[in-house]
DNA sequence: ATTTAATACGAAACCGGTTTCGGCAAATAG
DNA sequence: CTATTTGCCGAAACCGGTTTCGTATTAAAT
């Protein structure tokens, strides 16, 4: 076999430095080489220096995969979600998370899945192939499948978001509840009373706890919540506008709507204008999810704003924790959603009656 | 050492199963096991479905980190994109890409940064650890430096657009000059001749070309077009607010303008309400994406539409094969946007001083 | 009947790292 | 001055696969 030689510096085919030309360069034993760059005690100081020097000067770097071959560790986050779901907040969110990663050398390793049987598919082949070495999961429902997979196949993994049997979990999340009671809080001072609240389907476990906080603030403020006016499972912009006539439609409508998602939010909009309703004014609304769009609605919504980018980046910061050996238990970190306030609410102008009346009004001049 | 017997089946720590187990189960050697679950020639078909069988049984999935160090390839399609940029597409490009990879058995590793700098060198990074055989490189720039990077390290790669220097280059992209020359010749069939373009950053391939299909279809339809009409650089519905108000505010404004991205048109909206034109009557636009948000916009979007699931599924299935040995050459493919009528463009109703006159009018009511 | 070729598998090298273990030399203790 | 410890490094095993090479057995050719 010939050598080449540059410079006095060895490299292998495809112009890759190995460790073994680090060791011949330095005239050390590739252990002690690997043991120099892992800064192992039994290594003088003044040949972990000169390791590290000759390291930089080749740029050597490990292959991950052969690392992983002992170490059982890729250094890379899994995330899989589900193709409709994540939409608004992917770019954000995916920012996070690669930048934490980024400066631990970690890298996150994406798949997408159409339904909820596949997603516990290609994590599983995930899991199998090794080519993770804990997931991020997004979305976590109240009871999670994902869960019992990743725990019985004793993988790591961090909630975004929480979940009814939290033992073996770590998270992050957002107290939504929290947000939900301050909008109750805000409208009633604004003077409603009759508040409708439309929330997403409540086997996520986001949901269900938007609703305990909707609930909590009706109640610890004085009103006995009206069934008739919580609708679930409302997903995309169009499901919110047509929960949002159906609500109008009733006999006593809602003065003012709470939406748990802004993107049910914005089908409110449609809804008030075929009503020839002013949101805002007529028809007060506060949302939650602080997306771009709701900015650029027509009058901007109000929101409770979530900081994306950063669950990303603190979900990132948890899982390689765990994966590093922390305990589940000590990476639990929430954070508050902040009011970003539009002029989509406003004091009550029209009682439910009134409103009622201007619905039926506008109905009327259609026809 | 001790060994766990399940029901004859012998599992190693963790519970994985692995080539070894295989091989001692069937009674064959590991290498043997090897040849068989890769099909070689020289195994024969008995053999070769009986390994087969006990493999699926076993739920024996080989770890893809232990295969690439011998075969040096771990099956990822690595994806570094700059954070601002792609985020409207964002969800259904890595569902197109996820998708495919995942029927192949490949994963997607997924990077972002926040300049171009950082760009390269996440790339590097990538390159150098192995964490993907190859890249997509998205919104290729006429002149792109990832392509310099991919090149001399002799990475394959696939661009998501094309290039001014293609050797070497495989690509999949989108017509959009074809685009740009329909929406010309459909604003001057509505008999519109004073027509506007707003571009993108022309240091970005998709722009520079669109510019070219704008400038094409003007000179072959009988029109010199003039300079003053084109903008350039206008990235984000604000710049492309700002950019509607300049050409509208001209002594002789265009009746039309076509924007070669939808993020740039919706910022029309605003700059026409804020002349007391209508979007659609007095002022007619067509854009390029074919974004969710352009069809909810008041009057919805024409524009022409780009199948981005499709575009990151080809992408996949091209560098894949691009990675598997085929020529960049036999691996081009593009595509043609459609267009999507909204109702933001029709038949010239205001001439150009009629146009002017209405916005001096709207200034001096303001005023 | 002997030689040659084809088939099918085993044994072992190999990939590029990490980790264990053993031992030499210098330093410290007795 | 000897015995023991400590510091520091080399040698080799190891991880779980893939690939090369050699060989026994059987089939075909001479």
């Amino acid at each position: 076999m010939e050598k080449v030689l540059t410079t006095s510096i060895r490299k292998g085919v495809g112009g890759r430095v190995t460790i073994n030309h680090l060791a011949e360069e330095l005239g050390l034993a590739k252990g002690t080489v690997s043991k120099a760059l892992n800064s192992y005690a039994d290594i003088s100081e003044s040949t972990r220096r000169r390791v590290k020097k000759i390291a930089a000067e080749m740029d050597y770097r490990p292959l991950a995969y052969a690392q992983a071959i002992r170490t059982g560790r890729v250094r890379s986050i899994g995330l899989v979600f589900q193709t409709e779901s994540e939409r608004p907040f992917l770019a954000d969110f995916l920012a996070g998370v690669s930048q934490t990663a980024s400066t631990e050398n970690w890298t996150l390793t994406v798949a997408t899945s159409a339904s909820e049987e596949e997603v516990l598919l290609t994590t599983k082949r995930l899991i199998d192939e090794r080519k993770a070495d804990g997931f991020i999961l997004p979305r976590t429902k109240v009871i999670d499948p994902r869960i019992d997979l990743l725990r019985s196949a004793n993988i790591p993994f961090v909630l975004w978001g929480r979940t009814k049997d939290t033992k073996g979990c770590a998270w992050f999340d957002i107290l939504g509840e929290d947000a939900m009671y301050k909008a109750v809080e805000r409208l009633m001072s604004f003077g409603h009373r009759r508040i409708g609240f439309i929330n997403s389907d409540i086997s996520y476990n986001f949901a269900h706890l938007r609703q305990i906080g909707f609930l909590k603030g009706m109640k610890e403020l004085g009103i006995v919540p009206d069934e008739e006016l919580i609708l679930g499972g409302i997903k995309t912009t169009d499901d919110g506008y047509q929960a949002t006539k159906k609500l109008l439609e009733m006999l006593c409508p809602p003065t003012a709507i709470i939406y748990a998602t802004d993107v049910a939010a914005l089908g409110a909009y449609k809804a008030a204008a075929e009503f020839g309703l002013k949101v805002g004014s007529d028809l007060s609304i506060i949302s939650y999810d602080g997306l771009p769009e709701s900015a650029y609605a027509n009058p901007p919504l109000t929101t409770f704003k979530v900081n994306t980018k950063r669950a990303g980046a603190r979900l990132a910061a948890l899982l390689i924790e765990r994966v590093r050996g922390k305990s589940a238990e000590a990476l639990r970190e929430t954070d508050l959603a902040f009011l970003n306030p539009g002029e989509s609410d406003s004091p009550l102008k029209l009682s439910s009656s009134e409103l009622s009346n201007k619905i039926k009004a506008s109905k009327f001049n259609l026809t």
